[in-house]
DNA sequence: TGTACATCAGTGAACGCGCGTTCACTGATGTAC
DNA sequence: TGTACATCAGTGAACGCGCGTTCACTGATGTAC
């Protein structure tokens, strides 16, 4: 990035997240290697294990950040519709981050960290869903947080999976935004 | 499975299927080799190519095989509710198809045999879609169709994922049908 | 301010492994006559 | 009913490749005194 480097690379911890994210969204997590990883950030082979250890260490970080970009875009949101949109537009816009944080076989899903920053941003939809005005009708916060996360989650899957319909449109905030609007309704 | 093979295995092609199935629901679609499909089902390593000429080529049969299992299951609901509910069954109970019918990474995804198959299993979704009492406040069946697919999708891949928590429950179906019916209401 | 030393980050050669692919082959099956 | 032949399914040895891992190493940095 800036300035020449020596024999230390001085970001390289920093450097290797940014190129799998790259190569994650190039060719999907199951196509990453540690080697490709190093080739892309210009150092040896071996440097990766230094800071990772090994594949599941680094997507552990991976998923770390992953959770809080997605926490922090959540608590952005000013309503319960807000927040579903904004869920989307993360999965959309940081698809490498959403699909490894979503594959617990790819990395240590038990890691304290991981599972503090997963907590982060189940408490920020949580509050979304708080912030609803209630009804009598409505049966729990639960199963509405879990509606809302299942809608978000199930719409975000199948527009990267490209399995939605042309007539679905090119722009995935608003065609989110109609769904989401049907479970309030 | 039924008396001595010789040299013709006679049903290759299916066994080879069958233990696809089995290695992915035991280590996910990115550990899959051909060779690994070989031993499993006892022949040469070269043998599974004569099939299917590649992985790819496999699971495109995988998926052809899933979307029309999905199908069986949809049409065989009697409303949009059961429909639901069955879609999360179909992937809890055939989680290795539904895993890879959604990553078109892994497979042709334009082969004209599986779209031909997608194609059933979307119709018989919108079936089910269609025959829902309409009132004058629902915008359009496209939508309905898109948030009653988010939403059985969204939970079965959190739900696979094991990303819920533990006050789901231990039935998948049971939770499913308390989420779906939060969309009716 | 200078020197010694510990620590850390990254190197590069070497290794063994499982993979997909190729290819000449062989055994089994089906069909023509 | 028998024989010849074509076709197909599966074999097994060989190959080259990219991978993760190991390990003795070297260059850079920071700290103690």
């Amino acid at each position: 990035m800036t300035g020449p480097r020596g024999y230390h690379h001085g970001d390289l911890r920093r450097t290797l997240l940014s190129a799998a994210v790259e190569a994650i969204t190039e060719a999907g997590p199951a196509a990453l290697s540690l080697r490709d990883l190093a080739r892309r950030a210009g150092v040896s082979h071996a440097a990766p294990a230094h800071h990772f250890g090994d594949k599941a260490g680094l997507l552990t970080a991976l998923a770390v950040e992953g959770f809080d970009l997605l926490a922090a875009a959540l608590r952005g949101a000013g309503d319960l519709l807000d927040a579903g949109v904004a869920y989307v537009r993360f999965a959309v816009g940081h698809r490498a981050h959403f699909e490894v944080m979503f594959r617990p076989e790819l990395y240590r899903h038990d890691d304290p960290e991981v599972a503090a920053a997963r907590e982060r941003a189940g408490a920020a939809l949580r509050a979304g869903v708080a912030a609803l005005p209630r009804d009598a009708t409505a049966p729990d916060q639960d199963s509405d947080a879990l509606a809302a996360w299942s809608i978000v989650h199930g719409f975000a899957t199948l527009w990267l999976a490209g399995a939605l319909p042309p007539r679905t449109g090119p722009d995935p905030e608003a065609a989110a935004r109609t769904v989401i609007r049907r479970l309030f309704d």
